[in-house]
DNA sequence: CAATAAATGAGACTAGTTCTCATTTATTTT
DNA sequence: AAAATAAATGAGAACTAGTCTCATTTATTG
């Protein structure tokens, strides 16, 4: 994410993360506020999915937790929110930009941090098979998929700092 | 599941629910209880996972909410009881039984019915592989997985009744 | 069958989220 | 640029799903 993110900042003219902000609301037709800053520049400080309290944190009261649901809320709207829940049914947000390429997630049962991971093309190629079996055997169409792993890190959570 | 059933009923010598409830619950050393008996009842007739809410009104008043979620929490305890949420984020069960075997889901939007769906072989030993990568790369235990699939019946809901 | 241990029901409690409404802030119009 | 309009916000009330408490009931053990 981090990664990405250099190069969201760069396709968005090297504009600071505030600006950055200002240019996704202005880009998506929705009103520039101040909580609605705020909330993006703290999701796109967190390169991980985090839960609703993490975010809450990084925020400091700076943001009414209803005016905080509301933004996120907004966010969902205009599609560039991830909204999902842990295995321990803890409230998870990721922030989607342009840049965020199609991923699934890991989570650690041990200190609850959620990875992204990309699995491989050829991966991707067979579950897409899989989908249209699973269409035609039970006349659905598929919009959306998603694989999620669960475990704990061996290497005294080295990945979770 | 409904063709589980049968097979798990023949496992259990023909018994009827009532009676495949106590065998379940004296195999898995817990007391037999009413509520548990009509808590593994509701869930056995129900083919497909299902909310905490339609297992209430299949229960309709005959065991109270707290004795409910406890006896749900027991039943996750010893393992025949799996837990998730819905792309709504509503709590769904469904029992697990040794029938049971490795499967996935699939969720209508429409009509929020939730299918198990079976995949291939060859897809699952191409997600082992990706998995044993996705241990080494971030110095995982995977554990688990999932694989879930979200979409609409095209089919006037056929599959959805 | 009595003694002990475990489970239950009713309702209080909690945490996460949504709702209400008066006030503030953004946007549009002039 | 100011006024008019529309939208968003903050504070806290309300709601909801799930847990907890404790007196009573039901199982299990000996």
């Amino acid at each position: 994410m981090r990664i990405y993110l250099i190069y969201f900042k760069v396709f968005y003219y090297n504009q600071n993360m505030s600006d950055i902000s200002k240019q996704i609301l202005s880009d998506y037709k929705v009103s520039i506020t101040n909580p609605r800053i705020l909330v993006l520049e703290a999701l796109m400080e967190s390169k991980n999915p985090i839960t609703i309290d993490e975010l809450q944190s990084l925020l400091k009261e700076s943001v009414a937790k209803s005016t905080l649901y509301r933004v996120l809320n907004d966010l969902k709207k205009i599609k560039i929110l991830h909204e999902f829940t842990s295995p321990e049914n803890v409230t998870v947000v990721e922030l989607l930009l342009e840049d965020h390429t199609h991923h699934h997630h890991l989570f650690c049962s041990d200190c609850g941090e959620i990875i992204d991971i990309e699995l491989s093309h050829e991966f991707e190629e067979l579950l897409n098979k899989e989908i249209k079996k699973i269409e035609q055997n039970f006349n659905f169409e598929i919009k959306d998929h998603r694989v999620e792993m669960f475990g704990v890190c061996t290497d005294q959570c080295a990945n979770c700092q």
